[in-house]
RNA sequence: GGGCGCUUAGCUCAGCGGGAGAGCACUCGGUUUACACCCGAGCGGUCGUUGGUUCGAUCCCAACAGCGCCCACCA
């Protein structure tokens, strides 16, 4: 043992000794210390050669464009717990770290600062816009990268990667050409989702569906006089008319039964279109008619390739209508909707009119206004045979989703996922490795293939969608396509963790891809080997304290940062990890990260009262353990037990709960102020080594337990606790059951209950804890001294008169002379609660007891419990009755 | 329109067939030498409603009401 107290690791300023050791922790002196001391001894880098079982997590890659947010930082503190934990077991573990290119993000930022300037992208050329793009990247690019040490997230900085690196370019093209000679991609003219802000194509899952206010307009096709035939249609989208090549019924609807096949003027163009039948029309809805528009509806699209319609398209890419030789052409989509509606008034074509008309429209998800659905060449992924793969992973278990609830919405993505078009007419990103020769040549090149040269080849103009990188991450990151050292060892990643809300845009592509690009790659040793994490963890939402979602608008939203200033990161942390429950969404609030910063500083001040107690964690701990240490030694070991339980189902709302429990309410509420008998002068010096063993041992534990939660303030303390090098590479604790002590685990629960009687009692007659109160016991069988500590009872003395009697738990009692304060009607009232308790408890387990069928069917176990606790109420009973009977009348 | 989930103390949430729990908030009492970012004692709930299954239901089933999220081409 030591008699003066170790230096906490980090805490530079201040000085050794634990007579000076400050009373309260403080964050900011610490933890930027520890990072850096972490990083400068490699904690974090990962050995692809090492013999140890690998464990790998793979950062679900922030926008480079992004700062750290309440978001991230929870996403982070659940991957760093699971990270460090792992590490301390003893695995080879990598936390790989690194960013997204984010193509449409980047090119909203970088545009807005163009025409700041007075130019835009398309005048600055597209080799300087992308040129202007990097030079943005290095110097405001990947601010999130600082923060996350803040966090103290332990990713291996050496291995951090970005998905428009050389090497992930590499992937990327390798990737595109094995899909494109597979069949998987492909190009076609295809109606597709159109952003005319951002001219630029947009896949399905980047078109948010929002109910708007419109408009539906009932209107007639044909003679308006009767003098040939008609039809009434109904359009939310009125412009859209003037690309009208059909008007359909349902085949089997009588009233339009003679109209089929007939032609009827199409209005403001004076084109003839005909009626045509088709199942898909609703005979319910409307009139029965609908107008078909294919280069401008999906539906119609569908039908008009079943009829053989033409496709007439009328919008260009900035949703201007191109309808030459019409008063429309060049109008704005929307002005040209009210100005074909007037015209059509005038005609008197015009025969219903909703408004508003409440209907949802396609929006695009990062530009915002609404999309437009267009006829355009573009490449697709052809996802069927990928999707079904990547549902059946899941399937057949190789790859589990926790919690399972979730798998239904994985499954609902999977086997519905239409073919992904993955080319966008932007600037930023990775481009589209095929070229077009002079006579119509189309090549796909890889990564080590010369572009063809000569007159007429040309490279297509237009990037992946964002999401094709980030498909590959999980295989790309680790040196795919080369067969690698670190694929090799780190590959399958072993979870991945991520919010619920994004499993279909990106958990389900890395599905697809890890499995078809690995698929080579799994030996016979692992054949699920090419499955790209074995674990999908599902987190939620971080939500505000009435679980409201965080937005800035709202105005509720949280700066980590600031918090992490206010209180300290581990307490963020901790109150993350507290309010993590599988699946679901996360509220915090200022109180909330208040008591994980009280926690903090409890451990630091429990850790601060066993090094000026001589805790000691050298040597052997006694296998033979006594009294409270046996009692503290076994709960460890049963935490132990349980913390491993609750991180294989990401519990970590739960780990967090208990811990914080074991540690305040056992360890600090009880545990500490037993040992303070034991340590206390009066005390044998053999008894108070086994103490000081027991509290270091104790401490030590839970240090190790809590580290991957709180990580700071446990290194702090631990170093300076047991001299160790560093908890980082710490072992974790191992749950031994040859420690587990049901005996004292009794013995302590019955000293408990004991003293909370006694407290009870004693708070009840109204005595202040100043006050000390002489008191004799009988029947205790032990912890006498231990119970006075607690209550600060004196021996009886000279004139002791017992004016109290009180019965204890288990057969003990006690006297108390409380001549100085007695609260007679206190103690009535006090008694009075507690025997209706025990009455109602009587009431309910007899009436139990004494039903038949209870007694023939309940299994034996439940009718023993039953039973032990209608005794032990009816004990309850006599003993305070009896007490009852002792009281003065008032 | 389809799918998933939620409704338990003032707030946020655990529990999910046999004793209603936690944190915070609140009330009362405390200068106990680790900690007032503390200690002790307390108050507070017909577990959304109605039926059913069961010896027994907060927990299982059904219906209803309210809320949330995801998916979706009803013109």
């Amino acid at each position: 043992m030591t008699d003066t107290v170790p230096l906490p690791a980090g805490a530079q300023t201040q000085p050794a000794g634990g007579a000076e050791l400050p009373s309260q922790y403080v964050p900011a002196s610490v933890e930027a210390p520890l990072y850096e001391r972490w990083l400068q001894r490699g904690y974090f880098t990962a050995d692809a050669g090492s013999g140890k079982p690998p464990f790998t997590i793979v950062i679900p890659p922030p926008n480079v464009t992004g700062s750290l947010h309440i978001g991230h930082a929870f996403e982070h503190t659940l991957m760093d717990a699971l990270t460090r934990r792992a590490r301390m077991q003893g695995f080879e573990t990598l936390w790989l770290p690194g960013m997204d290119h984010a193509s449409i993000a980047v090119h909203a930022l970088v545009e807005r600062a163009l025409a700041a300037e007075g130019t835009n992208r398309r005048e600055l050329g597209r080799d300087a816009f992308v040129e202007r793009v990097w030079q943005w990247k290095e110097q405001h690019g990947g601010a999130i990268l600082g923060q996350m040490r803040r966090l103290g997230d332990s990713v291996d900085w050496s291995r951090e990667r970005f998905t428009m690196d050389e090497g992930l370019c590499r992937a990327v093209q390798t990737m595109f050409k094995r899909l494109y000679e597979d069949g998987l991609i492909y190009r076609a003219e295809r109606l597709v989702n159109w952003s005319p802000a951002l001219r630029s194509v947009l896949s399905d899952a980047e078109v948010d569906h929002r109910e708007v206010e419109g408009e539906l307009i009932s209107m007639t096709y044909g003679s308006v006089d009767g003098s040939g035939p008609s039809i009434v249609v109904a359009t939310t989208r009125v412009e859209t008319m003037l690309g009208d090549t059909a008007v359909a019924v349902h085949p089997a609807d009588p009233r339009y039964r003679d109209l089929i096949g007939s032609l009827v003027e199409l209005p403001l163009t004076g084109r003839l279109i005909p009626i045509i039948a088709d199942e898909h029309v609703d005979p319910e809805f409307g009139t029965g008619a609908v107008k078909v528009t294919p280069a401008h509806d999906p539906n119609d699209f569908e039908i008009g390739r079943r009829h053989g319609l033409a496709m007439i398209s009328i919008m260009d890419e900035e949703g201007r209508i191109e309808a030459t030789g019409t008063e429309f052409d060049g109008m704005d989509r929307f002005a040209a909707r009210v100005a074909v509606r007037e015209r059509l008034r005038e005609q008197g074509r015009i025969v219903a009119e909703r408004r508003p008309y409440l209907h949802t429209v396609g929006h695009s998800e990062r530009s915002g206004e609404p999309i437009e659905p267009r006829l355009s060449l573009q490449w697709f992924v052809k996802v069927e045979p990928l999707a079904k793969a990547a549902g059946d992973a899941v399937r057949d278990g190789r790859v589990r989703i926790s919690p399972p609830e979730m798998a239904p919405r994985y499954f609902a993505w999977t086997d519905n996922l239409h073919d992904w078009c993955i080319s966008r007419q932007l600037w930023w990103g990775h481009r589209i490795p095929v070229w077009y020769g002079p006579d119509g040549e189309v090549r796909c090149l890889g990564p080590d293939e010369q572009p063809p040269t000569g007159p007429g080849w040309r490279q297509d103009p237009d990037v992946l969608d964002t999401w094709f990188s980030a498909g590959l991450w999980p295989f790309s990151t680790l040196g795919w396509p080369e067969r690698t050292a670190d694929l090799a060892k780190f590959y399958p990643t072993s979870v991945l963790v991520t919010g619920y809300d994004i499993l279909f845009f990106w958990v389900v592509r890395m599905m697809m891809f890890g499995l078809y690009a690995m698929a080579d790659d799994s030996s016979e040793a692992d054949p699920s080997g090419a499955v790209p994490f074995r674990t999908i963890a599902l987190h939620g939402m971080v939500r505000d304290q009435f679980g409201k979602k965080m937005s800035k608008s709202k105005g509720n939203s949280v700066d980590p940062l600031a918090w992490m200033d206010a209180y300290g990161t581990d307490a963020l942390r901790f109150t993350f990890a507290r309010g993590a429950n599988p699946g679901a969404d996360v509220p915090i609030s200022e109180d909330n990260i208040g008591g994980a910063r009280n926690f903090c500083n409890k451990l630091w001040n429990a850790t601060r009262f066993a090094l000026l107690n001589g805790a000691s964690t050298e040597g052997e701990l006694p296998q033979r353990l006594t009294g409270a240490d046996a009692w503290i030694i076994s709960r460890l070991n049963r935490v132990i037990a349980e913390v491993d339980g609750y991180y294989a189902d990401f519990e970590f709302a739960k780990i967090a709960d208990l811990l914080y429990h074991f540690a305040w309410d056992e360890v600090c509420d009880w545990y500490l102020e037993l040992a303070k008998v034991s340590l206390a002068p009066g005390s044998t010096e053999s008894t108070a080594a086994v103490t000081r063993r027991v509290l270091g041992e104790v401490l030590d534990g839970l240090l190790r337990l809590l580290h991957p939660l709180t990580p700071y303030v446990t290194e702090s303390l631990w170093t300076a606790l047991t001299g160790g090098e560093s908890l980082v590479i710490a072992a974790w604790p191992q749950a031994e059951e040859s420690r587990l002590d049901k005996a004292a685990e009794d013995d302590i629960l019955l000293l408990q209950a004991r003293v909370v009687q006694l407290r009870q009692f004693l708070s009840g007659q109204g005595v202040k804890p100043a006050q000390r109160i002489p008191a004799r016991f009988t029947g205790l069988g032990g912890y006498e001294q231990q119970i006075r500590r607690l209550l600060r009872l004196t021996e009886p003395a000279e004139g002791f008169t017992a004016t109290a009697q009180l019965e204890l738990s288990d057969g003990a009692a006690v006297e108390l002379d409380l001549s100085t304060a007695v609260d007679v009607a206190a103690e009535w009232a006090r008694l009075d609660r507690d025997r209706a308790a025990a009455a109602k408890e009587l009431e309910q387990t007899g009436r139990k007891l004494a039903n038949d069928a209870f007694l023939a069917k309940a299994k034996p176990e439940v009718i023993d419990s039953v039973r032990a606790r209608n005794e032990a109420a009816a004990a309850d009973l006599r003993r305070i009755d009896e007490a009852l009977s002792r009281l003065p009348q008032s």
